[in-house]
DNA sequence: CTGTTAGCGCCTTCAT
DNA sequence: ATGAAGGCGCTAACAG
């Protein structure tokens, strides 16, 4: 159990090496200040042969900047925690940030501060929707600690930059597609959380494609979903119980569709012959379920990326967008009918 | 910008506050020494009246302990990533311990030390399958910085502590299924990448279950899956053309079994009528494949946690189980032949 | 059991 | 452009 204390090469004995006091040796490394020639290359020299590593942590205390992002998330985000964390990785790799992940137990159980990330360990936070307390998030703020919010907006009177993407357009287009393609007149809206921005865009979406039709909105037609599958499973179940009539499903998003399907097919219903199915986000089960679903895609690796960027700009220079929102795009497949 | 700097109290100040010196709550905090009634009443009164939260980095930097658990993975690990770090994650936050992410660009990108993670930043690594080269590997083992092998044995001559799960029986078990219950002979398997021993195991429990009802190795019948979706598909198209005849395959992960599927779709063959089809891993996406999938499942979310424990104990006691092997268990579903 | 104090390794004014 | 020296906030001897 060699601790790092005792092999470490300090910035000490490159400067004996080097001939030089300790102090050009750290301009040469933060670049915060011109070194004549001769020594650079005397420093250039020295620090491979001692195989000298700066401490992150020394570093740390006397610049109190961690290098570090922080991304919290809740065990409801499995499924996009893959993507999401390969476009923050590779974003934040580049920029030399290390990343901290956590997770909260449970989605609901909104984390407050202290958290395990903050300003301690990291020199900002990426918050994935329902990862922290609206009081965290109203701390932070009041703080100025560098935070951008990823599919949420901030709270009422919070400045907190946000990315996401388009759900709105997107919804409209694919609620229309079942109507105007596939003639489809009874679309149930199946919405994610309450607390969730996104499903309310869709659901405002959905609802603006039932405008020029004219078809009457219907609420007995809009069910709890929750972005869960046995919750989706289950709102299903008792609307067939319950003799409502229907031909279509717009699901909140691809996890409640699973649901969907599942009900629809213990019931007898054909999908998408008697009933069309579609959903958003576009997960990578989405394209391998049977019917493989029409869904609209949310690059999620792209969200993760641009999330990271503004993060990065926002540590460095205060600024950041206030919003972003990534493009989305219909993926047609079979549920709601089309051949392929 | 409000940095850390500016608002945070300092031990010094809790010390005024509690009329104490800085030693006791130092103490008080780490539990290295017992304190009197007395001053630990004050001392736990004062510290959230402040708002104390140590400075970690200090801490560090006093301690060369950074209280961080480091996880290495690829891009190719998508999959596995999300129930992975939910295991690792619960341990870690358990034990007091942040969690650092760093992801290699690709597989056989392996990664040499420096990287990002290491000594400096960590106390010790989960090093998934393939995230870091063989050189890296022999480098963290002669430093004795602790690290745990996730699903890949040590290079020859190393002790680092491994955990995995149970491959080889459960492969014999689910290829003697096919034999016995499905009376399938030609038994296709498609074994994973070549420096990947969960591969190895699986393909020796392929050849083991052969051998009791006496059906010849036909080395036609091992192909290419890399744990790869395409290539398994390519692999399996290539089969069908050369027209060797098969009636079922082993896919050496479920990855490969969708690529599998794919193909023999695509050439008309019926699934599991005409050939049977199992996996390894049981991905999520595997029960909604089409037929849902019959394969072994092994219990990503446990190996996370397990592993993390290891590297906890070998982080604390200098000593960790030497390979730690998770039981597995066939999920039976249609593709292999079984009714439901 | 408590207080004092010397580092931990680096960065960063401040003179030079 | 360079050197000297004082922190950054905490921990861990060492005295008391």
């Amino acid at each position: 159990m060699t601790k790092a204390k005792n092999d470490s090469v300090t910035i000490r004995q490159v400067a004996k090496r080097a001939e030089v006091s300790v102090a050009p040796i750290s301009r040469y490394i933060i670049k915060t200040t011109p070194v004549s020639e001769e020594v650079a290359t005397r420093i250039g020299e020295a620090m491979p042969e001692l195989k000298f590593i700066p401490d992150v942590n020394a570093r740390r205390l006397a610049t109190s900047k961690t290098h570090t992002l922080g991304m919290l998330v809740t065990e409801m985000h499995g499924d996009f925690l893959s993507p999401m964390f390969s476009g923050i990785e590779k974003v934040a790799s580049e920029a030399g940030f290390d990343l901290l992940i956590s997770s909260s137990a449970r989605s609901g159980a909104h984390r407050e501060f202290p958290s395990p990330l903050g300003p301690h360990n990291t020199d900002g936070l990426l918050v994935f929707w329902d990862s922290l307390s609206e009081a965290g998030l109203r701390y932070v703020d009041e703080l100025g600690f560098p935070v951008v919010l990823i599919h949420q907006a901030p709270p009422e009177g919070l400045n907190l930059p946000c990315v996401t993407v388009e759900n709105q357009a997107a919804s409209t287009r694919i609620v229309e597609h079942l109507i105007e393609v596939h003639q489809r007149q009874r679309i149930v809206f199946l919405r994610g959380p309450q607390n969730n921005d996104d499903s309310r865009w869709r659901e405002t979406g959905y609802r603006q494609a039932l405008e020029a039709p004219g078809i009457p909105f219907d609420p007995q037609l809009v069910l709890a979903g929750d972005f869960e599958r046995t919750i989706a499973q289950a709102s299903t179940e008792a609307l067939l119980a319950a003799g409502t009539p229907f031909d279509a499903v717009f699901s909140g998003d691809d996890e409640a569709a699973v649901g969907v399907l599942s009900a629809l097919c213990a019931a007898g219903k054909r999908v998408p012959e008697e009933v069309s199915v579609v959903g958003f986000d576009d997960q990578r089960l989405s394209a391998y379920l049977t019917p493989p679903l029409t869904t609209v895609r949310a690059q999620t690796e792209a969200v993760g990326r641009v999330a990271a960027q503004q993060l990065v700009k926002l540590i460095r220079t205060g600024q950041a967008d206030p919003l972003v929102l990534l493009p989305t795009e219909i993926i047609f497949r079979r549920s709601c009918g089309c051949p392929e």
